[in-house]
DNA sequence: AAAACGGGGCC
DNA sequence: GGCCCAGTTTT
C-alpha cells in the first residue's frame, strides 16, 4: 500500500478544504437532523442512516426522535415497541444496539452522550464511522468519519486505486482526512465529504461541472471518474424456496417469533417452512423477496390444522408486533384475496 | 478477511 | 439483474 503522504505530493490541501467548506455552508440540503445540536438526536440520525438512504431516514427519524425524545426515554422502552418505531428500516439490530448503548449512557454517564473518543467508540454499535461522525459533528472534534461517500470521493480527488471493499482500506482514507480536516470547523469537513458524495461525486455520472473541488481532482483532470472508486464484487445471490402456512381460528391467526439471532430476528410471522412438493393445504399466492444477500420465494398456503411451533394471536395483539417487510406482503396478499 | 445483516431506488 | 446506500458485528 502506498504511504498516504504520497497521495498529496502536488496536490493543494488548502484549497480543497476551504472550497469543500464554503460549498457545503452554501449548497447543504436542509436536514431534520441539521436543526439541532442534541447529540443522542445527531447519534440516532447516524445509525439510521448506516447503509440507508437520506429520503428513507426522515420520517422515520422524525417519528423515533418524537417519541423518544431522550436518552432516558429510549433506555425505558419495550423492545417491541422501540422495533415498531424501527419496522421497515432493516438492519434492525442497529436500533437493538442503539437502546442497548443508550441504557449504558443512562446509568453510566447520566443520560450525557459521551464525548471523549474511547468512551463513545466502545459503546454497542458504534464502529469507526459512527465515532468520527457524532464526535465531529456534535461535538466539534476533528475525527474521520469515513463511509461510503468519503472513500468514493476522495479516491477520485487523490487518485487513491486501493481496493475500497477490502477492510483495511479505511485506514488510508482515514489517515487522508486526518491530512485535510479543517480543524476550525470538523463538522463541515466531514458532512462537506459526505453531501459531496451524494449529491455531486455521485458513482454514475457525477456532475463534474458543478463540484466546487474540480480544479484539484485527480479524477477529473484524467477523465478517470470512471473508474474510481476501485471496488471488487461479491458473488451473486440464492434463492430459497419456502411455504408460509395460514390458519386461523375463532378470529385468531397462528404466528410464531423467528430465532432471537440471525436473519430477522425475533420477529413475527406466519410459520415458515422449507417448500416441498406434497400439497399443504389451499394455495392463495407467492410472494418473492429480496434482500441484499439472498431471495425469498414464498409459497402461501391456507391450512386446516394449527402448526407446531406457533401461537394464535388475535387481530389488536399482532398488529404490535414487529414484522418484516416479507410478512407484510404476504398480508397484503391475504387482504386482496378475502375482497 | 469474509460473511451476515434489510430494504429500497436506480439503470 | 447488478450496484449502491452517512456500517457494525460475528465468524
Amino acid at each position: 500500500m502506498i504511504p498516504v503522504q504520497e497521495y498529496f505530493i502536488n496536490f493543494n490541501k488548502r484549497t480543497f478544504t476551504t472550497e469543500l467548506v464554503a460549498w457545503f455552508l452554501r449548497e447543504q440540503r436542509q436536514l431534520p437532523w441539521r436543526e439541532t445540536k442534541n447529540p443522542y438526536h445527531i447519534w440516532i440520525s447516524e445509525i439510521m442512516l448506516q447503509q440507508t438512504r437520506v429520503d428513507t431516514v426522515i420520517p422515520y427519524y422524525n417519528r423515533f426522535t418524537d417519541r423518544f425524545p431522550t436518552p432516558h426515554d429510549l433506555a425505558a422502552a419495550e423492545q417491541s415497541e422501540v422495533l415498531k418505531y424501527w419496522e421497515g428500516l432493516g438492519y434492525y439490530s442497529r436500533v437493538k444496539n442503539l437502546q442497548i448503548a443508550v441504557q449504558e449512557v443512562v446509568e453510566k454517564y447520566g443520560g450525557i452522550v459521551p464525548d471523549e473518543k474511547e468512551i463513545f467508540e466502545s459503546l454497542r454499535g458504534v464502529g469507526p464511522y459512527t465515532t468520527g461522525a457524532v464526535l465531529s459533528i456534535a461535538y466539534g472534534q476533528a475525527e474521520p468519519a469515513v463511509d461510503g461517500n468519503v472513500m468514493r470521493v476522495l479516491s477520485r480527488v487523490l487518485g487513491i486505486y486501493e481496493d475500497i471493499a477490502a477492510p483495511k482500506t479505511r485506514k488510508l482514507f482515514e489517515a487522508a482526512v486526518h491530512e485535510l480536516i479543517d480543524s476550525a470547523d470538523p463538522s463541515s469537513f466531514n458532512q462537506g465529504l459526505m453531501e459531496l458524495g451524494a449529491i455531486v461525486c455521485t458513482p454514475k455520472s457525477p456532475m463534474c461541472g458543478l463540484c466546487p473541488v474540480n480544479d484539484v481532482c485527480f479524477a477529473y483532470e484524467r477523465n478517470a471518474q470512471g473508474e474510481l472508486p476501485v471496488k471488487t464484487k461479491k458473488g451473486k445471490t440464492q434463492t430459497i424456496q419456502y411455504d408460509a402456512l395460514v390458519y386461523e381460528e375463532a378470529g385468531k391467526v397462528a404466528v410464531e417469533q423467528r430465532p432471537d439471532t440471525g436473519l430477522l430476528a425475533g420477529m413475527w410471522q406466519y410459520p415458515l417452512v422449507e417448500s416441498t412438493e406434497d400439497r399443504r393445504g389451499t394455495y392463495v399466492g407467492n410472494i418473492k423477496h429480496i434482500f441484499s444477500h439472498r431471495i425469498w420465494e414464498v409459497s402461501i398456503y391456507r391450512v386446516t390444522t394449527q402448526p407446531e411451533g406457533t401461537v394464535l394471536m388475535d387481530e389488536a395483539t399482532y398488529v404490535k408486533q414487529p414484522i418484516s417487510v416479507a410478512q407484510m406482503k404476504i398480508d397484503r396478499l391475504l387482504k386482496e384475496e378475502t375482497t
